[in-house]
DNA sequence: AGCAATAGTATCAAAAAGGACAGTATCATT
DNA sequence: AATGATACTGTCCTTTTTGATACTATTGCT
């Protein structure tokens, strides 16, 4: 970007992946979700409701289910009792955790600078 | 993340920019506004609604008020006839920019592999 | 005075997202 | 047979976001 080789045609081509990338992690808790998933390698639905301060089971199930179609998340379920399912990272997923962690480094610099992580 | 020295409580912590992040560039269009102005360095109001396809004109008005008050945009006012209205990214604003183009690498990497662009 | 172009605003409607809340399934334990 | 814990599903409702459409303001030019 700036004073770059690129042309007007590439920019706007390249507004598909820009779309696409929206379209998939757009969700008011989809990148928070993945935050933890990435944080813990592995999380359990009660787990997650518990993390996810407001949120309510069905929105959890509704993102968690999208999140895994589009090919984030692996679903475990475990036949026991009580029931078990566990979340974790598929390939693809983990691919996104610099992303993840770029965005989150930025975040914490230049959105939230006030805001003071005792753990860091 | 992965084996790391933090803690959870470190990672509860870091919730908060993270959905700060959400909320601001969580928009429809707003990543593909802000792409768009990095790469041009100014854009005109109607340079923009040009380029988003299927965006209509308030939809666009109230994503630019937003990126503004939110402190990404400048909105510089050329009073001449017709008007002119002249966008650019704020010093924070292309603070953004790397967290953009990462975002935008992965996605045409990782998301839509078989995208083909053909000005790359 | 009327027109044209840009950049809006205002109002209402539609769609999408998220939430509330009740109900279901499982099955070992008591 | 009832209980308890986990992880749901289903239905309806509210809120938020986005879109459609029409209207306004500016001011040089003809």
């Amino acid at each position: 970007m700036a004073d770059n080789k690129f042309t007007a045609a590439d920019a706007q081509a390249r507004c598909v992946p820009m779309s696409r990338l929206q379209a998939v992690i757009g969700g008011k808790w989809k990148i928070l979700i993945l935050w933890y998933i990435a944080f813990y390698k592995v999380q359990r639905f009660g787990e997650l409701l518990r993390r996810l301060d407001g949120i309510t089971q069905s929105t959890l199930t509704k993102q968690l289910r999208e999140l895994e179609q589009d090919g984030f998340l692996h679903r475990e379920i475990y036949r026991e009792v009580p029931s078990r399912v566990e979340y974790s990272l598929t390939e693809f997923g983990q691919s996104f955790i610099p992303v993840l962690q770029n965005m989150l480094d930025w975040s914490e610099k230049q959105l939230c600078p006030d805001f003071v992580n005792p753990y860091k």
